[in-house]
DNA sequence: ATTACAACTATACCCGGGTATAGCGGGTTA
DNA sequence: TAACCCGCTATACCCGGGTATAGTTGTAAT
């Protein structure tokens, strides 16, 4: 197991949501010596207050917080914003805690006392999964826009297409001539920038696995 | 949260191994009230002289048994074997132990006492994911059956072709005639039993995902 | 009412995939 | 040696995708 280094995440963002003073003084500490960007945070409402960067990033969070737990806010927070990693700390957890912490897709479970690496690492990995989510997300993004741009014709069809029916049957099940679908192709084709039929399937695919 | 019936597990085998008797006869009279077929094993050893049938297939295990760690045993077993789902139960556990099991893709991770129906819930839900998985795995079989009675010439053709390499670059790249890739790839479509450029393509995907 | 735009259509044409037929050369087996 | 299979190739042909040009509708905005 090689260790990832902090290097590769400059342009990251660790944040710390913890009520503990101590415990924030702490990681600040431990983050700013190994170069990471951290931003420490007293409760949930004081980070929810708090705009995001554009960056990779990763949530330390304490499972036991003062109004709100830590696991609740983070199923919540996984389905209204888009997934970000969390490692959670804590000093006073139990198995079932970690265990649910864990799938529902928390990257490690510690407890106080850890060791400093074992938390750097966890944050490595998130970093390096967030990093990897956001590239996914923009490229998907980009397909979206594009498909969107697609009238509502042209998103029957694509779809109708994708399914690897011939430009004949379409025209049969939409009333419409054979020309006017090959038409309505090349425009998709245009549109959706793609170079061959592959590509938009490969396109198509991409856009169902994230609707489904 | 429905929870499934044990109905759709008629044909499906739930596999203990616990080296306290009194816990598998308490597992085997649970089994048997809800009409799963279950087999009770004390050891590892044991339970890998047994010839697994060909069912969905979950295992139940104790993390701490004698001579073997239930944890090192899943993860070189899920790395030997198919991946078989994996539900443990422990009396002696700690957070580290639940968390690297999560990690390793157990199931659920249950302490004892439990109540029955979370281990059951567990196991209903194991057994879907092994029946899925079977029903991918079958498919695959298929696909890798029909690529590899593909000769060599063609196994290199097809990878070109699902890159979206036309006829005739392909053929400047391997010193051949267009004509001779073209009826190359016919050869692949038939082997494949591929129907369209399009489902070459998902074929394709689909054995890379795997082979990966 | 005129203009403008969008969706649809027809004709004609090009290109690439795919097949059928047939021929060629090399290696294997009877 | 003869028969045979296999991989490669050539010719000719068919079919479907894709474009260009041009013309038809209907509808919405001025």
């Amino acid at each position: 197991m090689t260790r990832v280094q902090p290097f590769h995440f400059r342009d990251s963002t660790v944040v710390v949501i913890d009520d503990d003073p101590s415990v924030r003084k702490a990681l600040t500490n431990l983050f700013s010596s190994v170069g990471l960007n951290a931003h420490m945070f007293a409760s949930i409402k004081e980070f929810l207050a708090w705009s995001m960067p554009d960056t990779p990033i990763c949530l330390v969070l304490d499972v036991r917080m003062p109004g709100r737990n830590g696991l609740d806010f983070q199923q919540e927070f996984s389905r209204s914003h888009a997934e970000i990693p969390v490692v959670f700390i804590t000093a006073h957890g139990d198995i079932p805690m970690s265990v649910r912490a864990m799938k529902s897709g928390a990257i490690e479970f510690l407890t106080k006392p850890f060791k400093d690496q074992d938390l750097l690492d966890a944050i490595y990995a998130g970093l390096a999964k967030s990093q990897t989510r956001r590239e996914e997300m923009a490229t998907i993004g980009d397909l979206r826009a594009r498909y969107e741009s697609l009238s509502v014709r042209e998103r029957q069809v694509m779809d109708m297409v994708v399914k690897g029916q011939l430009s004949k049957q379409i025209a049969a099940k939409l009333h419409l001539s054979e020309i006017t679908v090959k038409v309505c192709r090349g425009q998709i084709m245009r549109k959706m920038q793609a170079t061959s039929l592959l590509e938009l399937g490969r396109m198509s695919e991409k856009l169902d696995r994230i609707a489904n």
